[in-house]
RNA sequence: GGGGAGGUACCUAAGUGGACAAAAGGAGCGGACUGUAAAUCCGUCGGCUUAGCCUUCGAAGGUUCGAAUCCUUCCCUCCCCA
C-alpha cells in the first residue's frame, strides 16, 4: 500500500465519532508526509491542572489521542498551568484561586496516573506551558494580540451570550484563546484536538500558526459527552460524571442510569465496539428484539471491562443484577471502616453512621435521608434519626437508591 | 468622567419594617412506579443530637422593641452617554 491509500486509511479511522475536522485533507497531507519522512505527527490537547479527576467525558479525546498514538504519532499532553493560574473563559464567576507550584505538580501526578489507563506512556510528552508563556513580554503580547480583533472575538458564542444577557466578560478572558494559540505556535503542533465548545481557540492557533509562518495545526472536534443526567456535559462539578477511578461495580452502574438515547452515543464514542456493530443492535432494540436495558448492559459491561477487564465486568454485572433485581447487597460494595472505639456498647448513631459514607454533607441532610425512608441497614428500614443502631461486622447499608455499603469493623 | 438600573439560597427570581430560614420555578435529594433510565405523582431542599436553638439576603457600621426591607460608607455588575 502507498504512502497515500495508507495515509486516507488513517484519516478515515480518525474520523470516527468526530464531530468536524479542520480539515481531513490538511490531515491526510500531514499523515502522508509522516509516511514519506517518517517523522510523527505532533499532536496537542490542553488540561486544566485545578480538576486532575478524569471522567469518561475526558475520555473521549484522550481516546482519539491514543489512536493517533498507534499510528505512530507523538501526544503532547498540555496543563494548562499557566492558563489555569488566571481563570477560565468558559467559566462562570467564581475567580480562580491560584494555584501553588506544588499544588500544579501534584495534581499533574495524579492526572498522568489516570491519563496512563488511556494513553500510552511511552509516546507521551508532557508539557506545561507556563514554560513558555512566563516569559512573554508585554510587548510580546500585544504584537499577538494586534493579530485578532474583538468582533471577532465576541462573535464567540460563549462570550457573545454573556453579553447578550448582560453577564460579565473579563478583559482578561480574551488573553485566553491568545495564549492557547500560542502554545499551539510554541509546540508546533500538526493537530489539535478539543471537544466542540473549543472550537474558537483551536481555530485561533491556526491564525497565530500561520503568521508565525508555520503550516496551520488540524483542529479535531469532538462531541460533548452528556453525564449520566443525559442533559448537561458531563463534569464533575455538575456530579453527573463516572470517574475512571471510580471502582466496577460503580461504573456498571453509573452507566446503567444514563438515559437510553445516549445508548449509542456512548458506545461509539468510549467503546472500540465497531460502528456496523452499533448500528446492528440499535436496530434490533428499535425492532424489539433487543431490550434497551440489555444493550444498555453490554454498554456498561464493554465500559466496565476496558478499565478492568473481563473477570470485573463480569462481576461487575453480576452485582448489579444482585443490587437492583434481587436487591441484595453487592459483593463490589464498598466499605465504611468503623472503628470499634466509635461504638458504645456495640451502637453507633445512625446519622453518625451515614456520615461515614460521605454521601450526606451535612446532620441534617442525613436526618432527611432517614425520615424519607432512605436508609437500610441489614434489609430493616430505618426511620427514626434519633436511632443508635446496633452493628455487626459485614453489615450491610444502603443509602439511597444507589449507595450499597458493606460495614467493616476494626479495633 | 456623567446619567440610570441592580447585587436575595446551587441557578432563575419574588419579597421594600414584624406572620421571613425567606414565595414561585428549575436543578438536586428521598419515596412510589419502572427496566436502571425517561415520564408521572408525593415529599424534601441553611446548620445544629432539631417540639427548640444558631447563622443567612454583596460588605461593614447605624436607626429601631424588631431590618432582606430604612440611613451611612464601601465593594461589585450591567446599560446609555463621553
Amino acid at each position: 500500500m502507498n504512502h497515500h491509500t495508507q495515509a486516507a486509511k488513517d484519516v478515515e479511522a480518525l474520523l470516527r465519532g468526530v464531530e468536524e475536522m479542520i480539515s481531513p485533507q490538511d490531515l491526510e497531507k500531514k499523515i502522508s508526509s509522516f509516511y514519506r519522512e517518517g517523522k510523527p505527527l505532533v499532536v496537542k490537547e490542553g488540561f486544566d491542572p485545578s480538576a486532575p479527576d478524569i471522567h469518561l467525558g475526558h475520555t473521549v479525546t484522550l481516546r482519539k489521542l491514543r489512536q493517533f498514538q498507534d499510528l505512530g504519532h507523538e501526544v503532547v499532553f498540555l496543563i494548562g498551568d499557566f492558563t489555569g493560574r488566571i481563570g477560565d473563559p468558559t467559566g462562570k464567576k467564581e475567580s480562580r484561586r491560584q494555584l501553588s507550584e506544588e499544588e500544579v505538580l501534584c495534581n499533574a501526578r495524579t492526572y498522568a496516573e489516570q491519563v496512563n489507563r488511556i494513553l500510552d506512556p511511552e509516546k507521551t510528552r508532557v508539557e506545561f506551558n507556563s514554560s513558555w508563556l512566563k516569559d512573554i513580554t508585554l510587548a510580546d503580547l500585544v504584537v499577538m494580540m494586534s493579530h485578532f480583533t474583538v468582533a471577532r472575538m465576541i462573535e464567540r458564542e460563549d462570550f457573545g451570550e454573556r453579553i447578550k444577557t448582560g453577564k460579565p466578560v473579563g478583559l482578561h478572558e480574551f488573553l485566553y484563546p491568545v495564549m492557547q494559540a500560542y502554545d499551539s505556535v510554541s509546540l508546533r503542533a500538526d493537530v489539535e484536538l478539543g471537544g466542540t465548545d473549543q472550537r474558537f481557540n483551536l481555530l485561533m492557533g491556526r491564525d497565530m500558526q500561520r503568521d508565525f509562518g508555520q503550516e496551520p495545526q488540524v483542529v479535531i472536534l469532538m462531541p460533548l459527552l452528556e453525564g449520566t443526567d443525559g442533559v448537561e456535559k458531563m463534569s464533575k462539578s455538575l456530579g453527573n460524571y463516572i470517574g475512571v477511578n471510580e471502582p466496577p461495580f460503580e461504573v456498571f452502574h453509573k452507566t446503567m442510569t444514563v438515559p437510553d438515547f445516549l445508548i449509542e452515543k456512548y458506545f461509539l464514542l468510549l467503546t472500540d465496539v465497531p460502528e456496523n456493530e452499533i448500528y446492528k443492535m440499535k436496530n434490533e432494540t428499535e425492532k424489539g428484539i433487543l431490550h434497551p436495558r440489555e444493550w444498555k448492559k453490554r454498554l456498561a459491561y464493554t465500559i466496565v471491562k476496558m478499565f478492568y477487564g473481563e473477570d470485573k465486568a463480569r462481576q461487575a454485572d453480576r452485582d448489579f443484577e444482585k443490587a437492583f433485581v434481587q436487591s441484595e447487597t453487592p459483593d463490589g460494595a464498598r466499605e465504611v471502616v468503623i472503628n470499634m472505639n466509635q461504638l458504645e456498647d456495640g451502637k453507633i448513631w445512625i446519622v453518625k453512621l451515614l456520615k461515614m459514607t460521605g454521601i450526606p454533607s451535612s446532620n441534617s441532610e442525613a436526618r432527611r435521608l432517614v425520615q424519607q425512608g432512605g436508609v437500610t441497614l441489614c434489609n430493616q428500614r430505618i426511620s427514626d434519626p434519633e436511632l443508635e443502631v446496633e452493628i455487626q461486622n459485614g453489615d450491610s447499608l444502603k443509602v439511597g437508591k444507589r449507595g450499597f455499603y458493606r460495614l467493616l469493623l476494626v479495633e
